[in-house]
DNA sequence: CTGACTTTACATGAATTTTACAAAAACAAG
DNA sequence: CTTGTTTTTGTAAAATTCATGTAAAGTCAG
């Protein structure tokens, strides 16, 4: 699934039938709102993005997707009328996977479309986390750990999602918040802590692949 | 290229120092002012911002420069003094990457620098420090002596960190309190001596290179 | 009501700091 | 070159502080 997001109505909807025609499945938003309210009700496999938007601009709208850790692995390409290089430094610094300078033909854009989809998603869809014996679907929101299928509540879940995108990699608590519970934790909160120990619960039979890092934060085990 | 906007002269050198020896580009600068001036030939990746400052304040520069397109991409982390909370809503409110409670090491600064950076501008957070057979990970918090890998505490870590970012060169005790302790460490004892005895005991299969240099302090052979 | 999530409180064990003394090096004087 | 003295460093062990795991109670949304 791809999600469009751009204002003119007839540029959008020309896009969701380039794509559409491409044999992805589309679907337009005219602007952040829609967009992720959507969102809510399904992920997409890439995001098309205009920069020039009424309402949230482009760039906030990414910098939000990069801000989640549900949001944060789908890949977003970029498009704006202005042809200035700071847009697209700043696009592509906020992690654009891709840019496209309007005016731009809609073979050029499904064919970039493609190029990122390959890029992120070798397997055309299928989009499952493996780590050791360890299997996160993102699509189907199941995990199993060696063949058996783990019951997880979302932080659950979302904190072994986080953990499985980028084994080896030490979360301190606060990114580990700001990732998965998405706001600004103030002051200080043993939540983080919980919910790995419930984690670790459900994954004893497995194995203890969730290390503490003694005064910096969690991680798993490569 | 980092910027690092801070009244206070030593912190400031101290912070410029610790990211040259940590392999950046880094400038100092006392006030907005100076700061804003130096934005005009350069856009840095990262800006490192004291939010006690005379004239205009840490808070009213970070809304400047979010309100900017040119530099609104631009990571910054906070630094306030511990307990102003308050402080702490706004920054983060107002799009701060990050925060940090003085006092604060060199060394963790560094690495909340890496984080953002590794974060906003992949290839700029590179994260792995050779020297000789030993190898260490800032992002994964491993250490590996000849394949080997170390079981270290957080201190041994931090201190073998400064030494690898600097080998050869001689640190005296202060500059280790201040660079891994935090800048105002208060009284005069032996615990640098301790800690580096017991990082020495686990390096010793690995071989002795940390050495004293007497009435100075220690080094890592080159 | 139920399940998920958060907060609180406390036990535990690990990390860190302090202390004390031993060992090593530097130094001074004969 | 000795010898004794002083300074500095190494380190074992005790004392202290701190971070974490976790049970249990509280909160909240559906």
């Amino acid at each position: 699934m791809i999600f469009c997001v751009e204002d003119d109505r007839a540029a959008r909807d020309l896009m969701v039938y380039a794509f559409q025609a491409a044999g992805y499945d589309a679907k337009g938003f005219s602007d952040g709102k829609a967009f992720f309210c959507a969102l809510k009700e399904e992920l997409p496999d890439l995001v098309m993005l205009d920069i020039m938007l009424p309402g949230e601009d482009g760039i906030s709208i990414l910098k939000r997707l990069r801000s989640s850790a549900v949001t944060m692995g789908i890949p977003v390409i970029m498009a704006t009328a202005k042809g200035t290089e700071y847009d697209k430094v700043i696009g592509l610094d906020l992690g654009a996977d891709d840019y496209l300078a309007k005016p731009f033909g809609m073979m050029e854009m499904v064919s970039r479309a493609r190029a990122v989809l390959r890029r992120t998603k070798p397997g055309k869809g299928s989009n499952i986390l493996k780590v050791g014996g360890l299997e996160l679907d993102t699509g189907e929101h199941t995990v199993f750990a060696d063949g058996e299928r783990l019951d997880l509540t979302l932080k659950e879940y979302e904190l072994l999602r986080l953990f499985m995108s980028s084994p080896g990699q030490v979360f301190t608590r606060d990114q580990l918040l700001q990732n998965v519970w998405g706001m600004d934790y103030i002051g200080e909160t043993r939540t983080v802590d919980v919910h790995i120990g419930t984690l670790r619960f459900k994954l004893n039979a497995y194995g203890n692949c969730i290390q503490t890092v003694r005064g910096v934060g969690y991680r798993m085990e490569k």
